[in-house]
DNA sequence: CTTTGCTGTGACCATTTGTTACATTTCTGC
DNA sequence: GCAGAAATGTAACAAATGGTCACAGCAAAG
């Protein structure tokens, strides 16, 4: 059972969500002061702070920072509406995300699930690898390639194989560990499916400013990414 | 303790976060402008430079840009979350990771040292052999080999060929070795195709303009590079 | 159920590589 | 010097390999 904090001088909606989150595992702590809400945060370790920013006692975004200023709890912020001044300055102060009021409880229980998800599992999982060779980057996370700044659209296996590629630039990789890695099978040697992702993949990459192909094909071998280093131009 | 540049018109969020990086180890500058930004991040080299996106002054993805265009400083992209993840990645060039606002400290702390510590050591990932004699060099990582700075375009194996006789230029190769490190077979007397080979490289490389014959016959034994000038090792 | 987009297969073509045959060079013994 | 043998150079062809088109099967989306 998560302990949740929130605080909020609406007893009405307190109630409300203490037993609309009660339903889905929550147990909700309810206070509707700033200065007393402040205390019980720095008290004891919760989950999440649901946190409003109108507040009697002490203002939310002052609670935020002082709750900033010795923990690293997670804290949604339950913004007044319409004024995007709150919000913004919301967005900056350090809020692991917000709610503009009016809003739906189901709403709320998704971002509060979101906000726990991701910090359960920060340092470990979500490392979303950018890896990047001259104008050449593939985020691992997002799923995306720029090339020059431009977001070119690959499909999952283009999407695998430019990434086996990246992860040792310069070098060549075999069709075996491509077949293996990309494909998901042990290579048979007259299994064409490699060959037709390699070719669409560099179509995908020669559409814009490319002056040539970064896939080298080493016959009777694999493949490698081009990596060209400094540029020596200079003659003697 | 490491040096860490803030850019965020936030002043809230800028000394919140000085104080909470502080407690583990970071000393952070804070700045508040792009334009003064920049010419900190220029005038010092920060371990990483924090970059909001939304600046007066000048915008985040000009500072970066220009940031980019002399340091190989580490930059963490602090982005709004309202505009769209491809946007903004779309907009990116060269941020080694970046943080949708609004986040939770912990989460930047841990963003921060996956950098820092994959900066550190990934670095010089990209081993870039030069092979360089005289007018000729010859790039692995790129698989490109210049002749007098004139680009000659190879065949697999007369790359892998000019390559094992640039490894040790001035010296003898025995046909075995060719044989075994560029065919990936052991030699037999009437095998001539390791011949064929060199013929073939000899007509690429006598192709554009001065160069006699670099690849000198030993009869009975093997190939060997040329090397008539004084200074077998790379220039510049 | 139709449509759309992704993946894999067979066919066909271009390039690279290997082989054979013959020319050329080098070395030897005379 | 010369003839002949051995080694290498190279042209021409054959085989292997990879590139790509067109289409079929399949799954997801609508």
């Amino acid at each position: 059972m998560e302990e949740v904090l929130l605080i909020d001088d609406d007893v009405e909606l307190c109630s409300m969500l203490a037993d609309y989150l009660g339903r889905y595992g929550f147990h909700v702590f309810a206070v509707h002061r700033g200065d007393t809400g402040l205390k019980e945060a720095l008290k004891k370790q919760y989950a999440l702070v649901l946190l409003d920013v109108m507040l009697p006692g002490m203002d939310g975004f002052e609670v935020l920072k002082r709750i900033r200023a010795v923990s690293s709890a997670s804290v949604l912020l339950l913004t007044a509406r319409g004024d995007d001044i709150d919000r913004i300055v919301g967005l900056e102060i350090g809020a692991d995300d917000y709610l503009p009021k009016p809003f739906n409880p189901r709403e709320l229980l998704a971002r509060m699930r979101s906000i726990l998800r991701r910090s359960s599992s920060t340092e470990a999982a979500i490392e979303h690898t950018l890896l990047r060779v001259e104008g050449l980057e593939l985020d691992t996370a997002a799923r995306t390639v720029l090339q020059n700044g431009q977001k070119i659209d690959l499909t999952d296996v283009e999407f695998e194989l430019l990434k086996a590629l990246l992860q040792s630039p310069g070098k060549v990789v075999t069709r075996e560990e491509l077949a293996e890695n990309v494909l998901g099978r042990k290579f048979h040697p007259f299994d064409r499916s490699l060959d037709m992702h390699i070719s669409r993949l560099r179509r995908k990459m020669s559409g814009n400013g490319m002056d040539e192909d970064r896939v080298k094909t080493i016959r009777g071998t694999g493949y490698q990414l081009a990596v060209h280093g400094s540029h020596p131009t200079a003659k003697d």
